[in-house]
Order: C-alpha cells, then sequence, then structure tokens
RNA sequence: GUUCCAGUAGCUCAGCUGGAUAGAGCAAUGCCCUUCUAAGGCAUCGGUCCGGGGUUCGAAUCCCUGCUGGGACACCA
C-alpha cells in the first residue's frame, strides 16, 4: 500500500472511534507550503454533514493522530495542516527503489478489453487515429500497471464505403481482371499495388464518386454486393486489406503500439446473424429500414433509433458493432470494453451501448463506455490539414517532426543516430498528444511540438538521459537514502509521494495528463536540484549516497511512467 | 430548431469531483556554463477565471440566466 494511502486510512479507522463513521480521507499536498507539507480537509465536510463546529472536529482529530505526524497544526475554519517524520517517508521511499509498484496502489483485478487504434483499410492513417492511438496504448499499459488484466483490439475499418470506392477504382482501371469477370471459376491472381497505390486510388475515386451520381451508385452496389458476401469483391478486398495493413502495422509499430488482436470489422460478419437472432425481437420498420428503439424515459435529450440494418438490407456500421459487442462478450467475458474513438461519436455510442444492454447482447454488469477524445486542429481552430488543405496523413508528420529532431542532436553523437531521432520524434508526439486532457480539443502546431523547449517529450528525455548519465559515473550498485538534506531533495520526495494518486486519477478520468503533469513537475524539480547541487563531488559520503539513492529513485519513476505513455528511452542525445 | 461540450495570462493549455494568495509552457526582459548533458537553472513581467444573478464559512469549480465558439441530431464511419 502507498505510504498516503496508508495514512489515510489510519486516519479514517480513527474518524470510525470518534463515530464519524465509513468517512473517507484524502491527504493533499498542503496550498500553504509553511504550514505544513499536507493537508486535510476532512474536519470541514464533516462539520457540514454533522451540523458541528469544524473547528472542534479538527481538533478531535489532530488528538488522535500518532508520532509519524509532526508540526500538526489547524487554522481556520478547519484546515489540518502536518508534516510526516524524515524516517517514515525515507523507509518507504527505500523501498520504492528496489520496487516501483511499492509506490501505488493495485486495483481489484479485471479484465478491461480496449478498442483502439481504429485504422481504415485502404486509407492511410492521418492525425486523428494518432490519438485513438496513443491514448488507448497508453491506457492500456496503465491498466496492466494497476493489475487489470487487458486485451486490445485495433478494430480495423475494414469494410464499408471505402471498398467500393477502391473497387470501382480498380475496376476502372483494369477492367480486365478476374475480380471482374463474373463467370470465372478458378483460382484470383494476387494483385500488385502498394498501400500508396491504394490511398491515391481512393482519393481518386472519391472525387470522381462525389462529382458524379452514376459513379456513386456504382459504389454503393460494390458495397453492398461486399456486404451480401460477393466472393469475387470480398477476394479482392481481403487482398487490398492485407496490403494496407502492412503500412498500418508498420506505423503502429512505430507509435508502440499493441495489439492483441488485429480484427476489424470484416472479423465481426460471421457473428451478424447470431446478433441478429438476440436483436430481432427489438426491431420494426421505419422508413424502410430495420430499427431499434432505445431512448429512455429519463432522457432530457432526443435519442434516435438506431439503425441495425439498412432500407437495402445491407448492413451499417451499427450492425457489426453490435455484432462485434456480442462476440467479445462470448468469446472473453471482459468486464468493461472501452471505445477510444473521437468525441463526435458520442451520441452513436450511447445509441449501441443502449440497443446492446436492452437486447441482452451483453448483461447489465458488463461497463461499456466511450472514451471520446477532442480533435486536433490547426492553429485556425479547424480539424488539422496540410498546408494545401490536404489530409495530412500520420507517416509524413512523423517524417516532419523527424527532420526537426534531427537536426538538434548533438553531433558527436553518430552510433545509432537514425534510432535516437526516432524515438525522440515518437516522443515529442506522444507527449504533445498525451499533455492535453483526452476530452478537449488542441492545436497541433509542429513548429511549437518540435521546438521542444519546456514542457515536452524531449525535455522529459534530456532529464532521463542525465540521470542515467549520473547513475553510470558513479558506479554505484545499492542505494540507500538515509538523509533528507535540502528542501529541494525534500521536494522531489513529496511529489514522488503522489504517484499514487496521480495513477488513481488518470485511470478515473481515463486521461494521461495528470501522468504527462507529473513527469514535467518530477523532471523540473530535479533539474533544479541538480543546478544547486553537485553529486558526484559531494564530500559527505552519506549525504552523496543519498543523492545517488535519490537519484535512481527518481531514474526509476520516470522510466516507469514514460512506459506506461508508451515513450522509449534513449541512452544519448 | 433540439441537445451536448467549451469560454482561465498576449498565445497554447492545467486546475485532484467546493478549499486558504488561480498554476504551467511559449512569447518578452535580465542573469547563471574551467563542475555530473546549458535540449538546463534563476529572476521579472503578465488575470473583471466570458457577463449577470444565486447557493454557503468558502465558487474558476455547483444551480439559474444571457453572450460567444464548436460538435452531434437515422440509412457515412
Amino acid at each position: 500500500m502507498s505510504f498516503i494511502k496508508e495514512k489515510e486510512k489510519f486516519i479514517e479507522n480513527k474518524l470510525n472511534e470518534l463515530g464519524y463513521l465509513n468517512e473517507s480521507v484524502q491527504i493533499l499536498p498542503s496550498s500553504k507550503k509553511e504550514l505544513g507539507d499536507f493537508q486535510i480537509n476532512t474536519a470541514m465536510m464533516l462539520a457540514k454533514k454533522y451540523h458541528k463546529n469544524p473547528m472542534e472536529i479538527a481538533k478531535e482529530i489532530t488528538s488522535c493522530l500518532d508520532l509519524e505526524f509532526v508540526n500538526v497544526n489547524i487554522a481556520n475554519p478547519g484546515f489540518i495542516n502536518f508534516s510526516f517524520q524524515d524516517e517514515s517517508l525515507l523507509n518507504y521511499l527505500n523501498n520504492g527503489i528496489l520496487n516501483f509498484q511499492n509506490l501505488f496502489d493495485k486495483h481489484p483485478e479485471k479484465l478491461i478489453f480496449l478498442d483502439y487504434g481504429g485504422a481504415n483499410a485502404a486509407k492511410a492513417l492521418h492525425v486523428g487515429h494518432m490519438r485513438s492511438a496513443n491514448i488507448g496504448e497508453a491506457l492500456r499499459r496503465l491498466c496492466n500497471l494497476l493489475g487489470y488484466k487487458t486485451i486490445s483490439d485495433v478494430h480495423l475499418g475494414d469494410l464499408g464505403r471505402q471498398a467500393g470506392m477502391l473497387i470501382s477504382e480498380i475496376k476502372l482501371r483494369n477492367p480486365n481482371l478476374a475480380f471482374f469477370d463474373e463467370n470465372y471459376q478458378g483460382e484470383y491472381e494476387k494483385v500488385n499495388y502498394t498501400s500508396k497505390d491504394l490511398g491515391e486510388m481512393y482519393v481518386a475515386a472519391n472525387i470522381a464518386a462525389n462529382k458524379d451520381p452514376k459513379r456513386m451508385e456504382e459504389v454503393r452496389e460494390i458495397t453492398a454486393a461486399i456486404d451480401s458476401g460477393n466472393k469475387r469483391y470480398l477476394a479482392l478486398w481481403r487482398q487490398l486489406v492485407d496490403i494496407s495493413c502492412v503500412e498500418i502495422k508498420k506505423v503502429y509499430d512505430e507509435l508502440n503500439c499493441h495489439f492483441d488482436l488485429f480484427e476489424g470489422e470484416l472479423d465481426s460478419f460471421k457473428d451478424i446473424p447470431a446478433m441478429l437472432e438476440v436483436v430481432n425481437p427489438f426491431l420494426y420498420e421505419s422508413n424502410g429500414a430495420m430499427v431499434m428503439d432505445v431512448k429512455l424515459e429519463t432522457d432530457t435529450k432526443e435519442v434516435p433509433p438506431l439503425i441495425v440494418i439498412k432500407k437495402d438490407g445491407a448492413t451499417i456500421y451499427a450492425t457489426r458493432d453490435l455484432a462485434t459487442i456480442y462476440s467479445r462478450e462470448k468469446r472473453f467475458h471482459p468486464d468493461e470494453i472501452w471505445y477510444v474513438v473521437d468525441s463526435r461519436q458520442g451520441l452513436y455510442f450511447e445509441q449501441v451501448f443502449r440497443a446492446s444492454y436492452k437486447a441482452g447482447l451483453v448483461n447489465d454488469k458488463i461497463k461499456l463506455l466511450h472514451l471520446g477524445f477532442g480533435t486536433i486542429n490547426g492553429s485556425d481552430g479547424k480539424p488539422y490539414k496540410t498546408r494545401d488543405g490536404g489530409v495530412m496523413e500520420l507517416g509524413s508528420l512523423i517524417d516532419l517532426i523527424g527532420i526537426e529532431i534531427e537536426a538538434k542532436i548533438k553531433e558527436e553523437i553518430q552510433e545509432n543516430r537514425e534510432e535516437i531521432k526516432n524515438k525522440l520524434t515518437i516522443a515529442t508526439l506522444k507527449f504533445a498528444d498525451l499533455m492535453s486532457n483526452r476530452q478537449t480539443d488542441y492545436i497541433f502546431d509542429p513548429v511549437k511540438f518540435s521546438s521542444f523547449d519546456g514542457k515536452t517529450g524531449p525535455y522529459i528525455l534530456y532529464t532521463s538521459v542525465r540521470l542515467k548519465s549520473i547513475l553510470n559515473k558513479s558506479e554505484a550498485t545499492n542505494y540507500q537514502i538515509t538523509t533528507i538534506n535540502n528542501q529541494e531533495m525534500k521536494n522531489i520526495f513529496l511529489k514522488i509521494l503522489e504517484i499514487s494518486n496521480v495513477l488513481n486519477r488518470s485511470f478515473q478520468d481515463k486521461s494521461l495528463n495528470y501522468i504527462t503533469d507529473f513527469l514535467f513537475d518530477l523532471a523540473s524539480l530535479f533539474n533544479k536540484f541538480y543546478n544547486n547541487y553537485h553529486i558526484l563531488t559531494e564530500p559527505d559520503i552519506k549525504i552523496k549516497n543519498s543523492y545517488l539513492g535519490m537519484t535512481k529513485l527518481v531514474s526509476n519513476v520516470i522510466s516507469n511512467l514514460l512506459n506506461v505513455l508508451a515513450i522509449d528511452e534513449v541512452d544519448k542525445m
């Protein structure tokens, strides 16, 4: 158990003895440092609830604190401030050097299924995909750290109109391919496209179809044909999906994303009949389509019915998502399923989740969550585009930042230069992406992000390199902090005590900005210390060893938290 | 039109479920490298927390209301 948690429990027990039953206590860093390192505001909350004088309750609480609490004082109208004995802190922190896991609290074991990534087959990944990937991957790692089991699925968008688009374009360009011969019976040849070709053809088809209604009609027909299982088109489409997956996997690899399952909408196809059997009793016909009511009496807003089958009899994304939920429940029995998808799909997921519960595709105990995220905008506040107004592909974006980064790596570093560049580039992007609260939009500014002054990924990595460099030069092998020698050191330790709280909040909000903030604060505090004290030349051996122990501790903490964010460290930069 | 979410320093954003004097980064100005990576550190400047009511010991945070911006509102995903 973390130190803070242990002390909170201690106070909660004392409150029980005083007759304040089942109250929870939060120990927070004090906002008035001159009054103590920590504060609790419990007395004022209890005062309201029990109609008593907060000062009196504060006195009751402070009178039962033990000797580990020092410098205890009460301030109007009922703030309790205190600090902890250095020995207690050091005892705990030294355990943290040996094992990072000692610094925070484990959660109850559950299985969480995460759906993130969401790349579209045959279309290049763009900036929006990056956010889903970064947030999803970091959440997966956070879950694992806290003791949850996880399954991640990229859930490709590999069915739908882009299939029709692409095939119509191929048909136009190579009408003689066997896929377009209704009478062809033999094996289908391997097509010879690169994922770049696919991207280019998709764009061409999209433009043409938007201009020409006849072309759009053809796209619709092909899409519908695939939907109803047309073998020729499906054979071609599966090949195209495989081609584009090569590129997609490469990018996810660069982003350190790990997917336990690399499934997609195509895979949900086989589950549709079984799903429809369950949902069928709830369906009714409306304007030709088969829909399901999902509104509730408690709604203050209008929640339209969910379309499950289109009027042409074809499936729609909702059909596939319902089938996927059904299949996930059957195969894995997760306690929760998280969807890391753009906030704009909020209403849609609300409908799908309601439909799932209502029809009994999943039991009521399973938690279905849509973790929406804000859009990535350009400096004009509109969705991020390239300079000429096109869609910014993720790959080009990574290259763009990479060039800036390359120029800043020290010239004398030649060994692994490419690898260092790549890691710094991803660190830059990820840190910027995870830094803003998950739910809010943010402005993507390549110039700002690659400048890496201030609160950035490279700043954290720079600090981590510093820490490692010191540890290497010291040649220390075991680490023990025996004294808190100055305020800068104390501040670092107090910050580290916040880890458990930071991880919990991050988990609760499903937002990584608490972790990026913490990393920045901790790195800043260490850099401050670094500028004021010289570790390796410290003459007092006891103090020097404590400095080294602290350096090791900070290094461990930063490494572990960067790992949660799926950011790799470097040895030099 | 209905509904949801935003509005905090010149700019970009935090703000721990109501706590004490509202915080960072960038930008601006001035310092600190013969010392463990100066991609660093220190200092200064910068605020009617969109406006107006209310709730209470206490509001950027909760409620009401107005203004501004953005999203969503059935056969795209």
